[in-house]
DNA sequence: CGAATCTTGTGGAACGTTCCAATAATTTGC
DNA sequence: GCAAATTATTGGAACGTTCCACAAGATTCG
């Protein structure tokens, strides 16, 4: 039935199984699975056949210890349940395995201990090159580090200054249009949740709020940055939260849309609608964004593209060309419902 | 400053260093990274601290090759940019690192060329074992064959009968119930949308739609099922091309989430608002699923467990305990507003 | 036609571990 | 205080590749 050989017995096939076989030495099948133009065609064949009927699996293991490079790269995320990060790891891995890498990946959920863990364990399997986003109080010393460790490391989400290599969306200038945009439209008590302000994306956005305000001579009150980890559960207390101040804002800017998407059912919990009742706006512009109740107005970024453009960075880097570099990437308000028409105007 | 010697030479150490280091043989020092209990409390301390000098990094690679035991396992998703299958991979992924495996991840795309690939690459690198969401066109041949190569694994997504592991919700029911529910509502002409006949997911849950509506002596027009990939645009054109029906339905089962959140755009579009004009449910339950404009009711999967049962599964059959289990999980509807009120009802 | 060159193929060492059998060091029992 | 038993340590082979230096045969060329 099977033209292959099962093998039963525990012992897997070799290439010195499958030189035996073609009647070749094991330097030729090596050659063979190589590719190299310096094996007869005549031979060529004769081995792929062997390596056919034996059903060989080439052992990169093996071949990786010997030849002391790796096809596996490694890609640490913050926080996969976060439908940005999980775009953002769809077009790293894409641009991976076109160029022939396979990367392990590790969800660190903001843990920097297990960052550390999966971080050693990535050094002991000895990955070609690395894409993280460095998890919230990663020290500069910790990234630092990892340069010892000989392989090439690009920071996805955060910058590191010069001498580290890192791709980020524009965030002060896309938080800053954003506010700009807001106060367009009437709002004078604007608000900024989520995030913490040890990470760094937080305080490019959180700064690029301030900095709007600060143009439009807008006193700032402390009460309206809420911190807290990027998630749902975030922006629906802060929502709750900010409401009951006596000088409650009447407009937020949201770390990013995740955190938007909690200060929507915050809203509707309290029978208030955005875009209507609170001016909303969001950051990254997942895919989910137009689809809220109501549409959510965000700074678009090219999430993409800007994995693909980390993942070709590590490349070029493994390709012996080790020049840091930082690409920040532009970004667009996209205005949907959540930032309304005119509320708040007037004050 | 730095402890640590660096090693600016390219040459990497290795337990010969630390053994020459620390006054100790090489076998000891491989026993000491075991943890083994018969080495010398002093003597691990040595080690241990001339590992820590020296800055070593543990080879996994090698040992893997010697002792022909991996901790490396494959995840293949085929599309992680669904918020399904990122909350799947979070949860599969937070098992395997708690247990000391580390994953390769790959996004197929639905395309089973690429999943060939992929596979074919795990294999080479030699895994300990496997969890896939098969591709579109798979066929069980693809997967028997994996039986042959010596690792246990796991189907996720989808059944292949006894014999080969598998964990899925429990689609049949969960559509059943959900179309009953629209018909309690008063709906006569349900729509089923999304996904193809070829994959099983599809056929259970169009399964499940059918035998309601055909436990309630309801007629079904073939032009009510449109197929398409499992994502938003299938979503928004399936609800446009329905609508302009002779015998346009009322409302509509949808293969997944990401499929109703298209509907939902498709309805905007038209001026239509799901829960009033059209009644809407999915499939799956996303975190954004509460977000949406209005809310979507939908089949509740309890996806993270559903993930975190299927790398169980794997350990236990990387454990030596092969027996196959199909594991089948509950599900739950549940009712927001997008299946709206009394609509269509009276015919 | 002999030397030089090119083409194709080869055997053995090396990569960094683990495993095994054996030895060395220590403790126990009487 | 000596054999036996136990505990700690060790050297070398092995895992499946790649790399290197070299060799045998074919081809070119003056």
């Amino acid at each position: 039935m099977n033209a292959r050989e099962t093998p039963s017995s525990a012992t897997r096939v070799t290439m010195i199984d499958i030189a035996r076989h073609a009647g070749v030495s094991k330097s030729t099948v090596s050659l063979v699975l190589q590719a190299s133009p310096q094996v007869k065609a005549e031979t060529r064949e004769k081995v792929l056949s062997s390596i056919d009927k034996l059903g060989y699996v080439y052992n990169r293991g093996a071949a990786n210890l010997r030849s002391a490079r790796s096809n596996i790269v490694g890609m640490v995320i913050n926080d996969l349940a976060n439908p940005f990060f999980a775009e953002l790891a769809v077009g790293i891995e894409r641009v991976f395995h076109a160029a022939g890498y396979i990367p392990f990946i590790a969800n660190t959920i903001e843990n920097p201990r297990r960052q550390a863990e999966v971080l050693r364990s990535m050094s002991e399997h000895d990955i070609a090159g690395l894409i993280i986003c460095p998890a919230r109080g990663t020290r500069p010393a910790d990234i630092a580090a990892l340069s010892g460790l000989g392989f090439p490391t690009v920071l996805a989400m955060r910058r590191m200054g010069p001498g580290f290599s890192s791709v980020t969306p524009d965030n002060l200038r896309g938080a800053r249009r954003a506010t700009e945009h807001l106060i367009a439209l009437g709002h004078r008590r604007i608000a900024f949740f989520g995030g913490y302000a040890d990470m760094i994306a937080q305080n490019d956005r959180c700064g690029g709020w301030r900095a709007a305000m600060e143009a439009a001579d807008l006193a700032i009150d402390p009460g309206w940055i809420i911190e807290g980890p990027p998630n749902r559960d975030c922006g629906a207390s802060a929502i709750a939260r900010v409401l009951d101040m006596d000088n409650a804002p009447t407009a937020a800017l949201c770390f990013n849309d995740v955190v938007a998407f909690g200060v929507l059912s915050g809203l509707e919990r309290r029978g208030l609608v955005a875009g209507k009742d609170f001016a909303l706006v969001g950051f990254d512009d997942v895919a989910e964004a137009r689809h809220t109740n109501p549409p959510l107005s965000t700074v678009h970024v090219d999430t993409a593209s800007l994995g693909e453009r980390a993942a070709h960075l590590v490349l070029r880097m493994i390709g012996g060309d080790t020049r840091p570099e930082e690409f920040v990437s532009d970004v667009d308000l996209v205005v949907r419902a959540s930032s309304g028409g005119s509320i708040g105007r007037g004050e």
